[in-house]
DNA sequence: CGACAGTTTAGAATTATTCTAAATCTTGAC
DNA sequence: GTCAAGATTTAGAATAATTCTAAACTGTCG
């Protein structure tokens, strides 16, 4: 397990407070579960994993939590599929790639490519996602 | 409101029968919903706007014809966000629009781009969002 | 007709998320 | 430091979205 480091505690500091938030354990330890494994997970999963270092933190709190992160850019929501959102801390510009099979979702670079939109529409967050079979099972 | 055409019909029925599905009152009711008003309605509103000319039709029915309609090519499911999932019946490549303010889905038609995937991904489906505001919200 | 597979139905059940009210913590003013 | 104000967390209830279940119905084929 990855020790936090000091600088990492203030990027959180900074970024939550540019948003008028606080840097709380709770917050800290969600972030940490989104960078500990990048696998995209759920709200759900993702209050699985806290408990398991924090037992006392409750399921609102995660998702008060995750809202947060989101919200002061220090992580993505992603909307896969019908079913549950995930989450992940890339916050470079980037697409995801869902499985159908095994529902593994990954991280896709992409090309950064200008998207012409109609006048008047102000563009503020892009989501690109490809739906298919990866490598693995691709391969059964 | 458009009269249902026999070639219409004849179009479901090849479609849904090429996945095995048959053509059935509700499924004509549940495509002619998505055809008459293109405004990626949630299945709940699906379901409200059939029962009007169906009144006994079921929830669960709604969800069924959807999922046979999405399998069968007919409509695809669109996911802009946390939320209830949305249906449209354009199946021509494109992507989505989701204004934050308002929470209308608009169509967006993108250039076809070859989307360069790593080896051995098999992709099937493409979805594409952007989010941020349409343009009556931004004028505000 | 009669069996069978596919479909619909109402309602229960499940899953995902949000809300609520009380308790706790932090911060800034004094 | 003390205290009030505001932010945050908590448990659990409430709501929303979706799926499941079992029984009834429908259309097709022998």
């Amino acid at each position: 397990m990855k020790p936090r480091s000091h600088t990492e505690d203030q990027h959180l500091t900074e970024q939550l407070g540019a948003t008028g938030l606080r840097l709380t354990p709770q917050r800290q330890q969600v972030y940490d579960v989104l960078l500990q494994k990048r696998d995209h997970p759920t709200a759900e999963e993702v209050f699985i994993r806290a408990k398991k270092a924090m037992p006392e933190i409750s399921h609102a709190t995660v998702y008060n939590c995750l809202d947060a992160l989101v919200k002061s850019g220090l992580a993505r929501q992603v909307t896969v599929d019908r079913g549950a959102t995930r989450f992940c801390p890339n916050m470079h510009e980037h697409g995801h790639f869902h499985c159908d099979e095994c529902e593994a979702v990954i991280d896709l670079d992409l090309p950064p490519q200008s998207l012409p939109l109609p006048r008047g529409f102000k563009p503020l967050r892009f989501e690109f996602a490809v739906h298919g079979l990866c490598p693995d099972c691709a391969k059964k």
